[in-house]
RNA sequence: GGCGUCGUACCCAAGUGGCUCAAGGGAGCAGUUUGCAAAACUGUCAUUCGCCGGUUCGAAUCCGGCCGACGCCUCCA
């Protein structure tokens, strides 16, 4: 079975099936630099981060873009609040955005093209569109996307432009522009811009919000590309303004596959900067999170569900990172690893089909959590063969290569630590279980959790 | 007003016409094991899927209505 992904272009499931075999150009639409990230924007990085961990699974050569938003009006009015340059403020943001990403152990995209490195080639392609007709300037020296110019227009969000309510907002822009709808490519410089602008045919200014990815996509991939992702809310009107950019420049067809990842929520609402009912990944480190229960609570709902964030759930994450930690321990301990030769179990090929099924990682991770429970009662019973051992172990592999919810267990016990253990073990053979008890309890509360086993004890982080 | 999503056990969360079904996880309870714990395993935990009708031999799953929650239409993952 094939990979099938619900294309929100079509609603629909479909077979996925690359321009380019065996090769997979993926667009994703990364953060505006003017804040720290909060867990509802790595709600989306974490399902591409997974969707492209898949598709690497599968064998594909996934090439991975993912912009950075380093000039819009935020950035601009945060810098200038700030009395900083520009790229003062956005290197703040763009640095934390990577700690935050190599943090809750994502993998690095293969490349982050920033906005104002893209100037020039926004500048082509808005020069594109004008040639065509399907732009205007005005003059102020912004210049517009005509979107009457383009039938396909709503296509993606099946909006009719007639039908939509005027909100006050659009009457009242501050720009000039001939239908209240048409989106701008550029906006001519205004005196709150400050010395943030750039020189254009048209005039001094700066690139509109969609043009950016419409030019680094196209530069990086191509002008007809495999996968965009990105956040629902991005679908319109910024998703629906780059394919209408993109194909009247171009005349080629823009994205094949758009996949929109479901809002995160908090307290029965969407998480949002604007908001303020958010959380930083630094609040979660601070309240005690692992990146390993961060990455279950938001990979075990299905992306296209909304999913709710608690802090309540924290145990119930923190259980499911150490059993499968306590998993991979124990198959260790049976030498495991020794035995595997590129062997995997059954529950592996429908792991496998549930994961090709649109990414359903609640049903793949019930397959994995069901296969656990089965070695594990085998090993209980110790009636289990070397090879499925072997086959366990590359299942186990694979599982954590592509849901990383495994705590590293490298660890060193200090000397102290050490001579409580060997008092302990000393109480234990005399029967004082008093003392054993007590040192037990006083490891726990340093952090360590001791666990007698047939084998002596065990220790362990809490 | 337009477009759209959702309502499943104490909590989280799958399933979208019949087949092995209301998955899986957390919490709880009981048990195996253990000096005791922990871990692991076993059992238990929704005759029922917001409510009311309809279609069907058969619906959580399709249709209609109602109630409720939420999102987009303006920057937003």
């Amino acid at each position: 079975m094939s990979i099938q992904f619900y294309n929100s272009l079509k609603r629909e499931k479909e077979n996925f099936v690359p321009i380019e075999e065996g090769k997979v150009g993926l667009y994703t639409c990364g953060p505006t630099v003017y804040d720290f990230a909060h867990i509802g924007n790595f709600r989306t990085f974490m399902f591409e981060d997974l969707l492209k961990r898949w598709l690497t699974h599968l064998g594909y050569r996934v090439n991975h873009v993912m912009n950075i938003t380093d000039v819009d009006d935020k950035t601009i009015k945060k810098a200038s609040a700030e009395g900083i340059s520009l790229l003062d403020l956005t290197t703040r943001y763009t640095d934390h955005f990577m700690i935050d990403l190599e943090w809750l152990k994502m993998l690095p995209a293969n490349s982050y093209p920033k906005a104002t490195n893209a100037i020039p080639k926004m500048i082509k392609l808005i020069e594109r569109l004008l040639e065509k007709g399907f732009a205007y300037q005005e003059r102020d020296g912004s210049v517009y996307f005509n979107i009457r110019s383009f039938p396909d227009y709503g296509r993606l969000t099946h909006i009719d432009i007639k039908a939509q309510k005027q909100g006050d907002r659009v009457s009242e822009d501050e720009y000039d522009k001939d239908a209240p709808q048409d989106f701008a490519l550029w906006k001519g410089w205004k005196e709150s811009d400050g010395n943030v602008g750039w020189d254009a045919p048209w005039g001094k200014g700066r690139p509109g919000w969609h043009i950016e990815c419409s030019a680094m996509s196209s530069d990086a991939l191509g002008d007809h590309f495999d996968i965009h992702c990105g956040g629902v809310d991005n679908m319109f009107p910024h998703h629906e303004n780059e394919i209408a950019q993109s194909q009247c420049a171009t005349g080629e067809p823009f994205v094949n596959v758009w996949l929109h990842s479901e809002f995160l929520m908090v307290d029965g609402g969407k998480m949002s900067k604007s908001l303020g009912n958010f959380y930083r990944i630094s609040d979660l480190r601070e309240l005690g999170f692992s990146p390993e229960s961060i990455r279950y609570q938001l990979l075990a709902g299905h992306y296209r569900s909304k999913i709710l964030f608690s802090l309540d759930k924290k145990h119930e994450s923190e259980r499911i990172v150490q059993r499968v930690s306590d998993f991979q321990l124990r198959l260790i301990e049976n030498n495991a690893d020794q035995f595997s030769v590129g062997l995997f179990p059954e529950a592996y090929s429908e792991f496998k089909n549930r994961m090709n099924n649109d990414l359903d990682t609640p049903r793949a991770l019930a397959t994995f959590f069901e296969f656990m429970k089965k070695i594990n009662s085998k090993l209980d019973e110790q009636k289990i063969s070397e090879m499925e051992l072997g086959a366990a172990w590359e299942f186990l592999n694979v599982f954590d290569s592509i849901f990383g919810f495994i705590q590293s267990n490298d660890f060193e016990i200090s000397q102290e630590i050490e001579e409580q253990l060997n008092k302990r073990n000393q109480a234990r053979l005399n029967k004082n279980w008093a003392e054993s008890d007590s040192i037990r309890k006083s490891l726990h509360k340093k952090g360590w959790i001791v666990e007698d086993t047939h084998d002596g004890q065990k220790i362990k982080k809490a």
